[in-house]
Order: C-alpha cells, then sequence, then structure tokens
DNA sequence: ATGATCCACAACCATATGGTTGTGGATAAC
DNA sequence: GTTATCCACAACCATATGGTTGTGGATCAT
C-alpha cells in the first residue's frame, strides 16, 4: 500500500468519481446518501469511495445520529495546488523544449561524449517529492 | 483502465517514483538511464515508469541513437495546477468546517426533518471534473 | 565483425483498486 | 415494539499496478 502522504492524495484524486465527490462537497457538507445519490454505483462503492478520500485526508466524516456527514478539508487540496504551483516556473518559461534541444546537440557534435548530457543551463532543481 | 484525462494524470502523479523522475526532468532532459541513476529498481521498472508519465502527457520521449531523451510537458503539471487551484475559494475561505455546522444544526433542531439538509448558504458549485 | 550499451517488450507475481452482493448495527419513524 | 432508513463491514471478483527476470533489437565502440 502507498504510505507516503502526497501519494495516498494523488491517488485518491485519479478516480473521477471521487473528483465529483469533492466537487460536490464545495458547496456544502452532504450525507453519504446525498453524496450516493447522482450516482449509479451501490451504496457501499461510495462508501468505500469516501473511506479513500477520508484516508487521504481530503474530507472528514462526522457521525449524527444515523447520518454521515462529509466536510472537504480544504487544506489537502492546497497541498495539491501548492505542488503543482512549485512547477509553475517550468511552464511559465515552456524552457528545454525537447526538439530545440535535440538539435541544438547535433549542432555541437564535436563535444566529447563525455559532455554528451544535455547541455542545459543547471536551475535549481524542484524539490522532490 | 481509466480513460478520462484528469484521472490519468492524476494516477500518473501517484507514484513516488515518477513524481521523483518528473522533478529531476525540471532540471532539463535526461536519458533513461540517468534518470534511472537514482534508483535502486531495474531499469525496466523505470521504463515503465516513463511509460506511464508518457501516456499521461506527463513527458515526452524521443529517439536519439541508442538514447531515448526523456523531457517534461508542463502543460499538463499546468493542468493539475488549474484543477487544484479551482478550490482555492474553499481553503482561503476556510468555510464550513463539519464542527460548526453540526453545532449549528443542533440548535436548530426545530426545523422540519425535511430541511435537515446542510444549512449552508448556497454558493456556485465547483466544475465536475 | 565483435562486443558492449541503451532501452523496451513479454511473461510472471503479489498486492491494490473499483465494483458487486450479502449482511447487520444503530438510529429514527410509526 | 416494529419497521424502515442510513451506513459500513466482509467476502468475492476482474483488472490494474509495481516490481521482477529473461530477452533481444538497435546502435555505438573497438
Amino acid at each position: 500500500m502507498v504510505v507516503d502522504h502526497l501519494s495516498v492524495t494523488f491517488a485518491a484524486l485519479s478516480d473521477p468519481t471521487r473528483r465529483s465527490i469533492v466537487a460536490r462537497l464545495t458547496a456544502g457538507p452532504a450525507t453519504v446518501m446525498e453524496l450516493a445519490a447522482p450516482f449509479s454505483i451501490s451504496q457501499q462503492a461510495i462508501s468505500k469511495h469516501l473511506a479513500y478520500l477520508e484516508n487521504a485526508h481530503l474530507i472528514e466524516r462526522k457521525r449524527a445520529g444515523r447520518q454521515n456527514f462529509c466536510a472537504i478539508k480544504p487544506d489537502t487540496i492546497r497541498e495539491v495546488a501548492d505542488w503543482a504551483e512549485g512547477y509553475r516556473r517550468i511552464w511559465e518559461n515552456n524552457f528545454q523544449r525537447l526538439d530545440a534541444l535535440l538539435a541544438e546537440m547535433k549542432s555541437e557534435k564535436k563535444l566529447s561524449p563525455k559532455s554528451a548530457k544535455p547541455a542545459v543551463k543547471k536551475r535549481k532543481e524542484h524539490e522532490t517529492q
């Protein structure tokens, strides 16, 4: 089973049903039955989806009598946004097109094979994870 | 198999090895061997990871002789950022704490059961997917 | 020509995922 | 007290995933 935080979050978001549930919860908390209503799958399947979302801390559940209210946990989605935002610099500059790089390398064939590694100006490497 | 675009992307990003590869590629294109070097798993496993990343349009590959250069495709990560950014309103306002909502509901028990649904001011629902 | 290097395809395995049905505990409604 | 409703647990199934080993086609170096 995946253990690291971001992996669990991304995995939870990799299902359209779960993303749809998250979207629904932006309109406010809802019971399990309310969340299940729009879908054609079983209530148990929704229950499993909610378990994944809760495990990823994307939602929280709280019992109130028979009902189990679900609400979004904004901080975790924020982590996803922060992660992706970290790559903003890349798409802004849109640097290092592969075609351009290979063309550049070809025109510099005189370089020794040892320096055949990408001739790209080194920038601060993006944080791992 | 998952088919919709965002699901494929999130699934591809739900593995720490693949996210690490993406992070590495922010420093510029690299060959498969260069990408595999930091990891203790087999070259074939890396090859499979790259196939997933390519299938999700997170990277592109281009043969150059024996070598297969990989480069990041910024636009797809941007889609992830855009998706998550769509939820900015939520974490900014940090509205609809579940505890608060349930407390509010409890203090309004005189409401008819039919209106027991979340008494939350309706806002524009977040787009699905 | 020979051999080494880069890389991906295929087959296999263990586990996770997304769904099902069956069931039953609480709680609410009557 | 009975009955209906809300919800999750368990067992099961088919497929996907992340890894392995084995292999071999190209290409480069000698």
